[in-house]
DNA sequence: GATTGTTTTTGACATAGATCAAGGACCCGC
DNA sequence: GCGGGTCCTTGATCTATGTCAAAAACAATC
């Protein structure tokens, strides 16, 4: 069992993320603001890091690794909603609990503020407002390509739709064979897209056996034939991206 | 065929929605500034408002009425994705094109806004960024409650959630018998919550035999047993909202 | 109030995907 | 390298929902 390492420290202007995340448009002094705020927390993978109805004391940013957010019904029946990647952010201003489960799915590295520090802050500096609503807002697209796919789709085009945007995520776009890590079990990507866990495999399978797909072990797909697989989602040709 | 008036026109400050929509925040000298940038536009019942792709010109507010929002995939499947109510806004900054189509779905009026001066103001007025954080950030809660629902919910499930929706959002909550508003088509709810038209009714049927609700006509639903509806949702008694 | 078109309901049937169950593959600690 | 756990695949069967088709209810127009 890996030990959870805390100790994980950056300055903001180094920050990998720094381009990408709330703080994006931060001038140096801000930055030196958040320097003084902030502080890092690491999961291992499997690790919840928030449960539905837990006070938010803080907010965080995802620095590396990957969560995900999920709902459960009663029975146990749970869809995930959302996939948080490095920059990705969360917590919600104006609400004081989290409505959602949020899990490491991956080993997770989080970079987190004190709740009413940052809402402080987000009154004072328009830039991290400026920067939230845009992310807000390209969450609100994915999670409306997200809805089509549930409403709409079959269990073959969920599976391609689904596998295209791991490619398209890694930017190896045309890379043909190129290999793609699959951060997430096959149980976490039925939840992902409404499916059982079962369809999941006969589905990824069935592109196997068809030559578009070939995985390496559990972990790792290559795309064998990237316009089979987009031919498969469902979706016109430059389609949409869910992330 | 009701003809549209495009004669509508209140003050800012004596707006209806003054207190719900983007302008909540603002302050008599801000209001006036939208005054001055504002117009208004009529649709009727079914027209399309915006189609996807088109050239996002202008931002704007639904004054009065229901409009959707939804996706199309090349074979005609289509997913509604989002539903907007008086004080909701259409459009966003920092995009030019528009990805779903917007159809009036009742009558339908806007307060429409130039997007370049609209996005000035954004820059300009804090209290308007802040006011759509908020917005949007209520809008990623919703869809997200709706991938719950398109994912994991039975039809039954779906249509009870859908119909409890409803009762919520007209504020009848307790009022048993209470007649609510059905603003959609059979088929219309079909795209809304991911099943064809005859599933849709069919579960209506059934709810109506079992005495859970009643339809004086096609556009109004009676709830004649709460409780009933809100076990039918699959959702914990004291459930989620979608809107 | 008859006519025509649209929307909704109902029925008969087909099927994609769920469910239940078993067997394999892989992983990890010893 | 062996044993126990977890994750994944495959098979057999069931069922909720989709599909196709017709009839019924309703709405609009003359």
């Amino acid at each position: 069992m890996n030990a959870v390492k805390d100790d994980f420290r950056v300055q903001c202007v180094e920050c990998p993320i720094r381009h990408r995340a709330v703080c994006a448009r931060c001038e140096v002094d801000e930055l030196n603001r958040l320097e003084t705020m902030k502080s890092y927390k690491s999961f291992e993978a499997g690790q919840p890091i928030m449960w539905r109805g837990d006070d938010l004391t803080a907010f965080s940013t995802v620095v590396s690794g990957i969560a995900s957010l999920s709902k459960s019904l009663d029975d146990g029946r749970t869809q995930m909603v959302g996939l948080l990647l490095p920059s990705d952010f969360i917590g919600r201003p104006g609400r004081n609990t989290i409505d959602f489960d949020v899990t490491a799915t991956t080993d997770v590295t989080l970079c987190r503020f004190e709740r009413t520090a940052f809402e402080a802050l987000i009154s004072d500096t328009p830039h991290i407002a400026q920067r939230m609503l845009e992310m807000a807002l390209d969450e609100l697209d994915a999670a409306r390509d997200w809805m089509v796919m549930l409403g709409r789709k079959t269990a073959r085009e969920k599976i391609a739709t689904f596998l295209e945007m791991l490619v398209r995520r890694s930017d190896l776009h045309a890379a043909t064979g190129a290999s793609v890590a699959l951060p997430l079990t096959r149980e976490e990507i039925a939840n992902f897209l409404g499916l059982t866990l079962e369809t999941v495999s006969r589905q990824m399978t069935s592109l196997r056996k068809e030559g578009v797909v070939a995985f390496d072990d559990r972990k790792n797909v290559s795309i064998l034939d990237i316009p089979a697989l987009n031919d498969a989602t469902g979706d016109d040709n430059d389609g949409d991206v869910i992330f």
